[in-house]
DNA sequence: TATCGATAGTTGATATATCAACTATTATTT
DNA sequence: AAATAATAGTTGATATATCAACTATCGATA
């Protein structure tokens, strides 16, 4: 396997950064004024209500800790609401509010046009293939 | 390209993190007391000793801000030498000390062994394939 | 060679991530 | 039911990253 797997992890990083750069400068110049973690977390609680904090820093790669204070940011900026849980005092109920819902609404062109840019002259097939890739080295370095 | 390239982008970020938890965490289990971005570093430097601070930087992804207090605490740990640069008094020229040296001796079989467990299962056509596909992101994204 | 723009690196402020220790609560076991 | 384990989330300490402003030096050019 030659020299390429020494830079095949380094590509692998290069390609996300250089991709999570592109996005997050795109996100500033149009005036968004959160960061592509804290997109994700809205998005992912748009989705699914019942999202703990727990179930969201694993979702984002983060531990519980950098969730609590990611979700104080999403809470300042008025964009997630925290109110107490219907059935357990654990936990809080994560609510998008309207501005929240209004800014996933003006944001998505935008990160549809992202993500076809990033992956302009890829095509469907290649695509699917390096998924299952990823998959492997997923699951290579989770078990 | 349905709901395939919502997701694509998160696999990708979702592979190097694991691997890089990975990584982080054998470097910790085998008494190894850097982090894998000071590892790239110095691995670089013993490559190339004509590295600048803005080079490093940006074959690692960070600003030079960063890298300048990267480098603090290599040379704090005593693997990469400060010293003035030869011909240009706004350089600095670094070397990788013995214990550096040392360090590096000890610690490929560790990096070796890191990215076969990390690409266990995927042959070197698929890797190929795979590199070709980032390449076209990263130059998607930085032009 | 004097001027001026570019470059190498640093610093302080701020943002964010991570770890360990902790509280409060809920779930499980005996 | 009481004891114990597991879970959800927070906090403080520390590590690291990023940005903007800055100093010093170098290189180009007029």
């Amino acid at each position: 396997m030659q020299k390429l797997n020494e830079i095949f992890f380094y590509q692998l990083e290069k390609a996300i950064k250089s991709y999570r750069r592109y996005v997050q400068a795109r996100f500033k110049d149009q005036g968004f004024g959160i960061t592509v973690d804290q997109w994700l977390v809205l998005k992912a609680l748009s989705e699914n209500a019942k999202l703990t904090q727990s179930d969201l820093a694993e979702l984002v790669f983060k531990d519980k800790a950098s969730m609590t204070r990611l979700i104080e940011l999403l809470v300042l900026k008025k964009l997630v609401q925290r109110a107490a849980h219907e059935t357990s005092r654990r936990r809080f109920k994560l609510t998008v509010t309207d501005k929240g819902h209004e800014l996933i609404v003006q944001i998505i062109p935008l990160i549809k046009d992202n993500r076809k840019h990033g992956l302009r002259g890829i095509n469907f097939a290649e695509l699917q293939a390096v998924e299952q890739i990823l998959k492997k080295i997923i699951d290579n370095c989770t078990n």
